[in-house]
RNA sequence: GCCCUUGUAGCUCAGCGGUAGAGCACUCCCUUGGUAAGGGAGAGGUCUCGGAUUCAAAUUCCGACGAGGGCACCA
């Protein structure tokens, strides 16, 4: 006699076992309809499986959250179902839901082309018209493993071999097909309905490029076709503000097949640049660093000091001269460490901040290079504080501030921090490590931050707080860092001289605020959708000419603002004012200034916004006021 | 690096066995026009590269290189 408490408080009593869909449907028809799954006692629930004891219950239906994700899940064993009957040999691996979708990760030796997605797709859309009941069978484990030994699905057997040999499996069966999940899953097919199978690529067998080669399709499915088709098209919006076509079509950078995956940077995307790079200076100075620079090849000896030549050798590039061989420099750190021991060092003169614009080559696998998110030659924001262990924390603290004062200026609301600990390969003792974890931990516990844990995924030499963003497609990049390094200092025999004259190795720490300037301006490029304020606006005001008669006009206009260091330009083609307005719109320009005999007659310029905004006629002492007040704001919206 | 896709004028793309086409941009001419496209003419490509098939290849096949989407990697 199970007693069933609902949200509302309600309570109802069964006569014998009851299960999510009876108790809907005593509720009413329609919330039966439409029942998903459930929850008992805040654990996810199918809909069709009998409650035996008393508990707290809740509805699944589409318009949950987790409707929806069980919807996406259901549809991963559709592909299945559908896979299955068109290509009987391959094997199904794994199908899990994604953020606002799902894939399979399948074998076969037969390769899947886009037109295969398509027969896939239609099969699917076939199979769910026959609204069939989705059977759940709970199996023990043996039974399981015959089931699937008989349908000689090899990768499912290796899943349940993880799998405890007490407690029932839940089996799923779309009609002649058979999947394993712990679920739920929909009770019937009717509640799937509005999806899209989307792309094909490659993966591998648990995530190891040492395992099989998988074949995995990606899907997005919804609760109702609106929002399908919403998604869609934002998918496609978004795709409009990806920084290799922006940055193609304002003329910021190209990359050629010469030299893949490094930038040829163009006068547009060089002002942004140069701008930023400024920019970052200010706050260095302001933060007690100083800047140097080192070389770019240096001597494989120092690489194989610092480690790098172990563990990284494949990835750097090389090149020799007489009898010795040099690495392009990969990182900064061990020519900051070789400044840094130059002249004896006290203890006074710690915390140290050297800090280096560096640019920096790795060979990135080819199938790596994106745009300017992962290049093969990228300039850090690059600095290492020299420290001693008492420093750490307050370094850390300050560092993660600047990076938010940083981050803001730009306008990112989303900035994910995570904290990578120890990997398998690794230098120094496990009390170093234990000592740089702590520490970080509890700078970022202190700030009152969400951040996220990733075990085992630290440099070989230090953990790190790493600040990611995403770009227009929701994809992450790291970009800020700051990492502790107990080694290094060791490895390179950098010292200072404490309190009791005594030497000892300072602590290191590798921070960059910006990550590297490619991938940030990348990032830049995306948030902005290339319409950047106008402080880091390429061209700051174009200047266009009505009718030939104004030419001189605008000639000597932009030159005073050239002079006075403003990034102005000129229109003064045959070509009617309308026309010029609809390019320097385009061109994403954020002042607009037209000189008519109007303007010439009081040796003024009517100014115009870049959303089309009419800022009034304007004399040179007034514009300039105007612009400098635009340019300290930097874009900020406060 | 792995899997799928892909590489034609500066850009976006069409052509998919009979030695190249559009729109925009560019140059010149007419037009001197007041806040998102005035009109006309012209110039521009050994169709990424190397092989193979064929009387004939941008077009089919193989390979290399680059690019796109994922996967793996990311000091």
């Amino acid at each position: 006699m199970p007693e069933i408490t609902l949200p509302d408080g309600s309570r109802k009593v069964f006569e014998k076992p009851v299960t999510i869909q009876e108790i809907a449907q005593s509720i009413g028809t329609g919330l039966a309809k439409a029942t998903i799954a459930g929850k008992v006692n805040d654990v996810l629930f199918d809909a069709t499986l009998p409650i035996n004891h008393d508990a707290k219950v809740v509805i699944i239906t589409s318009g949950d959250k987790e409707g929806i994700e069980i919807i996406r899940h259901s549809f991963a064993h559709l592909i299945g179902h559908a896979v299955k009957q068109l290509y009987p040999n391959i094997k199904m691996a794994i199908g899990p839901v994604i953020e606002e979708g799902f894939y399979y990760d399948i074998f076969s030796e037969y390769r899947f082309t886009p037109e295969d997605l398509i027969k896939i797709e239609e099969r699917i859309n076939k199979l769910i018209k026959t609204n069939y009941d989705v059977k759940i069978l709970q199996v023990s484990k043996k039974e399981a493993t015959k089931t699937f030994q008989e349908r000689d699905e090899t990768f499912k057997l290796r899943i349940i071999e993880d799998i405890p040999d007490e407690g029932l499996i839940n089996l799923y069966k779309h009609e002649e097909y058979i999947d394993m999940c712990r679920g739920p899953h929909v009770p019937n097919t009717r509640h799937l309905r509005h999806f899209k199978l989307l792309k094909l690529s490659g993966s591998y067998w648990r995530g190891n490029s040492e395992n099989e080669s998988l074949q995995r399709i990606y899907g997005t499915a919804w609760a109702k076709e609106k929002e399908l088709n919403d998604y869609l098209t934002r998918i496609e919006e978004a795709e409009k503000r990806d920084h290799r076509k922006l940055g193609k079509n304002h003329s910021l950078f190209y990359i050629s097949e010469e030299s893949p995956g490094m930038i040829f940077w163009q006068p547009n995307g060089w002002t942004i640049y140069q701008v930023l790079m400024n920019y970052i200076r200010e706050i260095l100075k302001k933060n007690d660093y100083q800047e140097i620079r080192t070389p770019q090849a240096v001597d494989k000896s120092l690489w194989e000091k610092s480690g790098h030549w172990d563990k990284f050798r494949d990835d750097m590039f090389t090149t020799s001269s007489e009898n010795r061989t040099y690495a392009i420099k990969p990182m900064n750190c061990p020519c900051h460490v070789q400044v840094f021991n130059q002249g004896l060092k006290s203890y006074k003169d710690l915390p140290l901040r050297l800090a280096e614009f560096g640019s920096c080559h790795r060979n990135e696998p080819s199938g790596a290079l994106h745009g300017l998110m992962r290049v093969r030659n990228f300039t850090q924001d690059d600095a290492h504080i020299f420290c001693t262990e008492e420093q750490i924390q307050d370094e850390v603290s300050t560092f993660i501030d600047l990076v938010f004062e940083v981050y803001k200026t730009f306008g990112f609301d989303e900035i994910i921090i995570k904290l990578s600990t120890r990997p398998e390969k690794r230098v120094g003792s496990d009390d170093i490590w234990d000592k740089s974890e702590k520490a970080l931990t509890e700078a970022l516990n202190n700030k009152d931050l969400k951040w996220e844990l990733q075990p085992g995924e630290g440099a070989f030499y230090g953990p790190k707080i790493e600040f990611s963003l995403r770009d227009c497609l929701n994809r992450i990049w790291q970009c800020g860092t700051i990492q502790v390094d107990f080694s290094m200092p060791i490895r390179l025999d950098a010292t200072y001289v404490d309190l009791n004259n005594e030497k000892r190795n300072p602590v290191m720490l590798h921070r960059a605020i910006l990550g590297s300037f490619e991938r940030f301006i990348g990032i830049l490029i995306e948030q902005y959708e290339a319409k950047f304020p106008i402080w880091l606006a390429p061209t700051q005001i174009i200047l266009l000419s009505i009718t030939d008669r104004n030419i001189e006009k605008c000639k000597e206009f932009n030159q005073f603002l050239n002079i006075k260091g403003y990034r102005s330009k000129v229109d003064i083609r045959n070509e009617k004012v309308g026309y010029k307005i609809r390019e320097a719109t385009i061109g994403r320009i954020p002042l607009i200034g037209v000189i008519g005999d109007k303007e010439e007659e009081v040796d003024s310029v009517s100014l115009r916004a870049l959303d089309g905004t009419d800022l009034g006629i304007s004399n040179l002492p007034n514009l300039y006021k105007l612009i400098d007040e635009l340019i300290k704001k930097k874009g900020r919206i406060e």
